[in-house]
RNA sequence: GCCCCCUUCGUCUAUCGGUUAGGACGCCAGGUUUUCAACCUGGAAAGAGGAGUUCGAUUCUCCUAGGGGGUACCA
């Protein structure tokens, strides 16, 4: 499993590192992309790691989700997946030299001292907790029967400094960073410990991930200098907040990637999106994946966290179906069908027909669409079959006035000898001029009679495409 | 509590000491479409507060306030 260090000992390799606890999640989502860009337009790799060294708390379900979601979103890894624990024999080994070279000891602290030392340091208004009670302890004085976690030493005096990209230079003192845990008491690596190691071993160059690790990197280059080895470039980019500015929940955007994909929007959207969320390129909004590639700096991210506006990703979602090929978006849509709830699903969709139908109407419902779920919505009459539900605002419309106008409308259609989009315009506004009518006073009954609900959609593309005969007979049903 | 980070229109952002502080989404008004949507034009809308540095600060420094992250035998 470990990998040659010498062939990976060159260029720019970056690695995505979730941890698989649940899904992948919209922060971890562009923690991914920018590790993908940057690695893209450096001609280098990105990894992926799952960091399961928490056995208990990985999921095989949630490691799926995760490949899952970078798939969909079209962002592929370089080589096969590493698994963290696999690598514990490693992580052992380096705990070993530590301890070796001094730099880590043995630690019997029980949880009360612990405890104590965490109200003390509380008390006397200091950053660090651990008090090095074990640090400099004959090991003779341990007690017995208490496996000991192993603690790396960290220095005392002076500051960890890092060069971030995005945050700029961090400066810790050492005072502040107590000595942490490496190895539990069951001997399995810590986290801090074991990112180190492999990033190390996976010849990462440069570690780009969520600012909440900001504290762990000054931990980590503490434990890099003990090591001796040389310490990658980091980049800790900012938090994605809620719309409120709290911390992103549910309600507003911490889903996984696989419910963006349920509410109908497009890989290339979220992807723009995500990428134009706490970073920029001057005044430009679209970009298509190589335009990011070719632009995608770290510094260019900001270093403040942003908002997650659900809105906006509408809007780009919007152009990148206006941009997308009729039959592609049929595809997609109909991919998208058995997780779709009753609502959303169109009747009849196993018939093969009506797909065709909603490819044919695809030019205009992607004029008028913000997702796949409108076109669906606003497609939903070529699925449904006679006689035609009603919904309540489109009942409503068809009042005894509206069905005289459908009466009269009946005659010029059918009088219609070829049914194209010109004869069926010609046929339609000739009506509504004879009767003195404005456009939409016939078109919106029309509309309710074809479609069943008052969902945008334009009527002359509805007519076209339900066919001749179909149209007539769905105006008959509701003049009678 | 302590440590670290952040703060330009409602939101995402541009600006890298001198601008009428620009763009995008959203919003408002008008136009176009004698339908819905789309589209076009115009508009309102911002440098958290206070001290400095400077001929000149949104931009540099400090303080305050607010927000975020961390402070685990989680990652």
């Amino acid at each position: 499993m470990s990998p040659d260090p010498k062939s990976m000992s060159e260029g720019v390799v970056t690695r995505f590192a979730p941890s698989p606890t649940g899904f992948l999640h919209i922060g971890g989502a562009r923690t991914a992309l920018f590790n993908w860009l940057y690695a893209k337009a450096n001609g280098g790799k990105m990894m992926l790691r799952i960091e399961d060294t928490d056995r208990k708390r990985s999921t095989g379900e949630a490691i799926d989700a995760i490949m899952d979601g970078l798939s969909w979103l079209g962002l592929e890894w370089d080589g096969d997946p590493f698994y963290q624990h696999a690598m514990a024999e490693r992580h052992a080994e380096v705990v070993e030299q530590l301890l070796a070279r001094g730099r880590a000891y043995k630690c019997y602290a029980t949880p009360e001292e612990l405890e104590k030392m965490r109200e003390s340091a509380h008390a006397e208004g200091r950053s660090a907790v651990y008090d090095g009670m074990w640090r400099d302890r004959d090991p003779a004085d341990a007690p017995d029967g208490v496996d000991p976690v192993i603690r790396f030493k960290a220095p005392n005096d002076g500051d960890t400094v890092i060069e971030d990209q995005v945050q700029g230079t961090i400066t810790v003192a050492n005072k502040d960073l107590d000595d942490l845990i490496i190895a539990r008491s069951d001997g399995t690596p810590t986290y801090n410990l074991a990112v180190v190691v492999d990033d190390h071993d996976m010849g990462v160059s440069h570690v780009i991930r969520g600012a909440d690790h900001l504290t762990n990197a000054s931990r980590q280059a503490q434990i890099y200098a003990a090591l001796e080895w040389e310490t990658p470039v980091f980049s800790h980019v900012p938090l994605i907040h809620g719309s409120d500015g709290a911390k992103l929940s549910k309600r507003h955007g911490a889903l996984g990637v696989d419910a963006y994909r349920t509410m109908g929007y497009l890989p290339a959207a979220l992807r723009n999106y995500l990428v134009r969320l706490g970073w920029s390129h001057g005044d430009d909004e679209i970009f298509s994946t190589a335009q990011m590639i070719e632009w995608f700096d770290l510094p260019g991210i900001g270093r403040s966290p942003a908002r997650f506006d659900f809105v906006k990703l509408e809007n780009l979602n919007a152009h990148y179906i206006k941009n997308s090929d009729d039959t592609v978006l049929a595809d997609l849509a109909r991919a998208l069908v058995p997780e779709l709830s009753e609502e959303h699903r169109p009747p009849n969709w196993d018939d093969e027909a009506n797909w065709e139908k909603l490819t044919l109407a695809m030019p205009g419902l992607k004029e008028r669409s913000k997702t796949l779920i409108e076109i669906l919505d606003a497609g939903r009459f070529v699925f449904v079959s006679r006689p035609l539900d009603m919904d309540e605002k489109a009942g409503k419309l068809l009042d005894d006035e509206a069905r005289a106008v459908l009466g009269g409308l009946l005659e010029p259609l059918e009088a219609v000898e070829e049914w194209s989009g010109e004869q069926i315009e010609e046929a339609v506004r000739g009506y509504a001029d004879k009767a003195e009518l404005k456009l939409g006073k016939v078109a919106q009954p029309l509309r309710a009679a074809l479609t069943g609900r008052t969902t945008s959609s334009g009527i002359f593309d509805v007519l076209f495409v339900l066919g001749k005969n179909e149209a007539l007979a769905r105006i008959r049903d509701r003049v009678r």
